[in-house]
DNA sequence: CCTCACACCTGGGTGC
DNA sequence: TGCACCCAGGTGTGAG
């Protein structure tokens, strides 16, 4: 379900829960919800067992929490509690990476507390929130966790698994220039390349309708053929899109979407084409159209987002 | 290298 | 109630 708004509304719903906080227990209900994760399902729990947990980062719709394995104590006096660990190996050199699928969630609970569909269980001590649980829930398990090693990356440091993502577009690192010249490559339809995660990422089936509906761009334009200006302003809308569904705290149709508290966001009031069909565009009043592209819907005014 | 179809999954809703 | 069928916000893989 969740593009990039969701995910980033579960980065900072996680943010103050997870940041510092300790695992104290690591409950695989699931372990095809560790699908990814190169290893048994033992490891994951071993590795992260007593692990410390730093802020969450995202990219596109990847979440990771850094962490740092539990050090030995050392005799009394200690140097350095946040360098290097005494192997040499660089603190916080690996993360839990989070994919949400199409049906995930993490959900902040107070200790003891289970949800419905829980497949993976992380039990944390916080320095102020105290006991939390994490609930990784996935109806369809297209999501996952995994234990991965971080690796440098622009300046920054990502997973290793989430290193063929391209930047999301309100990344301020986002090459706007690099995104045109490739798109301009391309040889598909500007659907699917907006879809296309090693292009740009955190785009998902829904805000792609979106911004292309706010663009007047048809969905199978072909990318090649997008002059430079239409470009432009298809990349502005995406923003545009992207940026209002993050205030809104993303776009929720039923309990599949909600943050880390169980909330729901307000982005579905907002939508113009996604889920539409039949209704009048909100521009010339023709009713949206939907078709199957991609093994998906695709909604559209079929007026306003002509081929040209 | 690029492009695309497909597999991977469960469960909620709908219509008979 | 039961059941077949359709729908769903994603991505890695491998064929061509």
């Amino acid at each position: 379900m969740p593009e990039l708004p969701e995910v980033e509304v579960v980065r900072l719903g996680l943010q103050p829960a997870v940041t510092g906080a300790t695992v104290t227990a690591v409950t695989v209900l699931d372990e095809r919800s560790l699908r990814r994760h190169p290893g048994p399902a033992e490891d994951f729990v071993d590795r992260l067992t007593g692990a410390r947990l730093a802020a969450p980062s995202r990219r596109g719709k990847y979440l990771w929490l850094p962490l740092k394995t539990q050090e030995i104590p050392p005799e009394n006096g200690a140097l350095s509690p946040n360098g290097p660990k005494s192997d040499g190996s660089p603190a916080f050199s690996e993360a839990v990476v989070v994919h949400l699928g199409m049906s995930g969630q993490v959900l902040v609970r107070d200790r003891d507390t289970d949800d419905r569909i829980t497949r993976i269980r992380l039990d944390l001590k916080h320095p102020v929130a105290g006991q939390v649980r994490l609930n990784f829930v996935d109806q369809r398990i297209f999501g996952s966790m995994a234990i991965d090693e971080l690796i440098p990356d622009g300046g920054g440091r990502v997973p290793r698994s989430v290193a063929h993502i391209a930047r999301d577009p309100l990344d301020p690192l986002f090459d706007d220039r690099e995104f045109f010249r490739r798109l301009a490559m391309r040889r598909t339809g500007i659907k699917r390349a907006l879809l296309d995660q090693t292009l740009i990422s955190g785009i998902g089936n829904i805000y792609a309708d979106e911004a292309l509906w706010a663009a007047r761009v048809h969905y199978d334009q072909p990318t090649a053929t997008l002059s430079r200006p239409r470009a432009k302003r298809l990349l502005d809308e995406v923003r545009s899109v992207l940026g209002k569904a993050l205030v809104e705290g993303g776009t929720s149709f039923d309990w599949q979407y909600l943050n880390v508290n169980g909330e729901a966001g307000y982005f579905a009031h907002s939508l113009n084409a996604y889920g539409r069909q039949g209704e009048p565009c909100a521009r010339c009043g023709r009713p949206i159209v939907r078709e199957t592209f991609m093994n998906r819907g695709s909604h559209f005014c079929a007026y306003c987002q002509r081929v040209r």
